[in-house]
RNA sequence: GCCAAGGUGGCAGAGUCCGGCCGAACGCAGCGGCCUGCAGAGCCGCCCACCGCCGGUUCAAAUCCGGCCCUUGGCUCCA
C-alpha cells in the first residue's frame, strides 16, 4: 500500500499524491511563543518530526517550515517583566530559545526553516493590500477585516455555515465588522486595550494597567499589527509555495484558524492553499485537554529532564496521531517499559553479534521471518496515515524473536542478527528518532571500567559465598546509577 | 445549540475506510512455570473483552445502515 492520509478537508483517508512527485512542501503551525513549550506541543513536533522522516524514508525530497508566532497580545501583555529579558523581541526571543531547546532534546531533525512572524510584516502588508484589492477585505478605523461572505468557500474545513457562526469576542472589533465571523487581517494599534489590561492585572496584581506601546509596524492603514491568522499564509508563500502539499496542526485550530488561513489565501491568489491538512489530537489529562491556559501542563523540559527524549518519544508514539492521547503516570509507564525492552532487544542483537565464538551463519526461520514481518507492518503502519503506534508495535514484535533466539541456542544465526540490528537502527533510529546505545560512549569509558572492577570484587565474594557483600556491591552501584544484571556468562550493568 | 472526532480487556491501544483469517495484535499490570543463591532480564503458559446501547442488512458485523446514550475537541488565546 501506497502512503495514505487522513485529510481534514475531505475528511477522508486519501493516497498522497504531492503536486511534484518527488519533492514535500510541508508546513507545519507552530506555536506561539509566549510561555513554556509543554507536552501536548511536543506531541505535534514529535509526530511532524517522525512524518517528515518517513516521507524522507519514501524517498521525497521535503521542505518542512515551523513558524514561531512572536507577536501577539500575551507577548505584548509580558513585556516589562523583568525576568523575561524586557521588551517584546526579548520575551519572544526567550522562549524561541527554550523552545529549540526543547526540540534539541527531543531529538527532531531540523525544519528547513523557522520563520518568525516579526520578520514577515511586509509581505503580511502586501497580502493584506491584494485581499483589500480583490474586494475581501475592507478597512475599518484603522484595522482591516477579511469579509467572510466574499469568499464562497468559506467553512468548507471546518463545515461550518457562515450564517451559524456567532461571534463573541472582542466589543470594539464587532462594532467595527460588517458580519460576526469576519476576522482580523491587521489590527490597529490599541484596538483592544481592554484585553491588555487583564492580563496585565492577573500577572501583576499591582500594576496600574498602564497600556504598553506593544509591536507596532507601519502599514497603509496606520500603525498596527497584523492580525492572529495571515502570518500563517504569509510565511507558507515566503518560504514554500502559494501551493503546499502538508499543512499540519493541532485539532484545535481547525477553525477558525485554519479555515481563516485558506479564506485569505485563496482569495488572495486564486488557487487552493493546501492540498492535505492534517490534524494532531490534542494530549489529554485524565479529564480535559493539557493547555497552557488551563495550568494543567507538563512542561517539555521536566519531562525530558525525568524520562529522556527516548521515552518521552515513546510515550507520544504509542499513539497515532489522529486519535486523542492519555497522559498519566500510568501511560508514562508503559512508554517507559516498552522503550526500555525495545533498546534491549537492540543491545541484545548486538550484543549476539559481537560474541564471535557463537556467530554461525545457520539460519534460523523465525528470526529471520519476524525481521521481514516487522518491516512489513512498519510500513503498512506508517503508510495508513502514520500510524506510528503500529510501526513500534513492529519494532516491540522483533525484539520478541530476537530474545528467542538468543535464549534457545548456543550459536547465533549472526545474518539474521545483522538484519534486524539494521532494522532497529532504521526503522526505529533514523525514523522513529529513538537514540539506541549499543555500549556506553568514549567519555564513559573509564566509569566503565571501575564498575567492571567493582563487579570483579562482588565476583569473589560470591565466589565464596559472602552474597551479602555482594548484594551490599550491586545496591550500591544501583545507588549511583548503575543496575547490575547476572547472566550465565557472569554480571552485565548498564547505566 | 451548531461543527468535528471518538466509545474495544484492570490500564493503554491496534483493528473499523476494503464484512469472514478478530475464538480480537503489541505492550503494561496480575498469576503460574523455566532459569536463578537472591534480584533483574529473558523465555513458556494463563487470567481479563458478549468490541457504548437498541434495532436493521447479511450465510457472516467490532467492522455496513438507522436511532439513542455518553466522552472529548472546536465555535474565545491555544499544538
Amino acid at each position: 500500500m501506497t502512503l495514505h492520509v487522513t485529510n481534514t478537508l475531505t475528511g477522508e483517508k486519501e493516497p498522497f499524491e504531492p503536486n511534484d512527485p518527488d519533492d514535500v512542501l510541508l508546513y507545519y503551525c507552530g506555536l506561539t511563543v509566549s510561555d513554556p513549550a509543554h507536552l501536548g506541543h511536543a506531541r505535534g513536533w514529535v509526530h511532524v518530526d517522525v512524518m517528515h522522516r518517513w516521507l524522507a524514508q519514501l524517498g521525497y525530497d521535503v521542505r518542512h517550515v515551523e513558524n514561531f508566532t512572536d507577536v501577539n497580545e500575551k507577548i505584548v501583555a509580558r513585556a516589562g517583566d523583568p525576568e523575561l529579558g524586557g521588551d517584546e523581541a526579548a520575551v519572544a526571543e526567550h522562549y524561541i530559545a527554550d523552545v529549540l531547546d526543547d526540540m534539541r532534546g527531543l531529538n527532531l531533525k531540523r525544519a528547513e526553516v523557522y520563520p518568525r512572524v516579526s520578520e514577515h510584516v511586509p509581505k503580511i502588508v502586501d497580502l493584506v493590500e491584494t485581499l483589500v484589492e480583490k474586494g475581501y477585505a475592507y478597512e475599518a478605523d484603522g484595522s482591516v477585516y477579511f469579509d467572510v461572505t466574499a469568499f464562497d468557500d468559506y467553512g468548507k474545513l471546518s463545515n461550518q455555515r457562515v450564517e451559524e457562526i456567532e461571534e463573541q469576542g472582542d466589543p470594539d472589533e464587532l462594532s467595527e465588522k460588517r458580519h460576526p465571523a469576519d476576522f482580523a487581517l491587521w489590527k490597529a494599534d490599541g484596538v483592544s486595550p481592554d484585553a491588555v489590561h487583564e492580563h496585565r492585572k492577573a500577572d501583576h496584581p499591582g500594576d496600574d494597567g498602564a497600556t504598553p506601546s506593544g509591536q507596532t509596524w507601519p502599514s497603509p492603514w496606520g500603525e498596527g499589527r497584523p492580525g492572529w491568522h495571515i502570518e500563517c499564509s504569509a510565511m507558507a508563500m515566503t518560504h514554500l509555495d502559494s501551493t503546499i502539499d502538508i499543512h499540519v496542526g493541532g485539532q484545535d485550530l481547525v477553525f477558525p484558524h485554519h479555515e481563516n488561513e485558506i479564506a485569505q489565501s485563496e482569495a488572495a491568489t486564486g488557487q487552493q492553499f493546501a492540498k492535505y491538512w492534517l490534524h494532531v489530537r490534542l494530549l489529554q489529562t485524565k479529564a480535559e485537554k493539557m493547555s497552557s491556559s488551563l495550568g494543567n501542563f507538563t512542561t517539555v523540559g521536566d519531562a525530558l529532564e525525568a524520562e529522556g527524549a527516548n521515552v518521552v518519544r515513546m510515550f507520544l508514539l504509542s499513539t497515532a496521531y489522529h486519535n486523542e492521547a492519555v497522559y498519566s503516570d500510568e501511560t508514562l509507564a508503559e512508554a517507559r517499559e516498552r522503550w526500555e525492552r525495545l533498546e534491549r532487544g537492540y543491545r541484545t542483537a548486538v550484543g549476539a553479534c559481537d560474541s564471535v565464538d557463537a556467530r554461525t551463519n545457520e539460519d534460523d526461520r523465525d528470526l529471520r521471518n519476524t525481521v521481514d514481518r516487522a518491516r512489513r507492518e512498519f510500513t503498512e503502519g506508517m503508510n495508513d496515515d502514520f500510524n506510528t503506534r503500529e510501526a513500534t508495535t513492529a519494532l516491540l514484535e522483533l525484539v520478541g524473536a530476537v530474545n528467542r533466539h538468543v535464549d534457545d541456542r548456543e550459536t547465533y544465526d549472526y545474518r539474521g542478527l545483522r538484519l534486524a540490528v539494521e532494522t532497529f537502527a532504521e526503522l526505529g533510529g533514523d525514523v522513529l528518532g529513538f537514540q539506541f546505545r549499543a555500549e556506553t560512549d568514549g567519555s564513559a569509558e573509564v566509569a566503565g571500567e571501575l564498575v567492571e572492577l567493582v563487579l570483579s570484587v562482588r565476583e569473589t565474594e560470591r565466589e565464596a559465598g559472602n552474597y551479602d557483600r555482594a548484594d551490599e556491591l550491586r545496591d550500591e552501584l544501583e545507588a549511583i546509577g548503575v543496575t547490575v544484571e547476572d547472566t550465565d556468562d557472569g554480571a552485565t550493568f548498564r547505566l
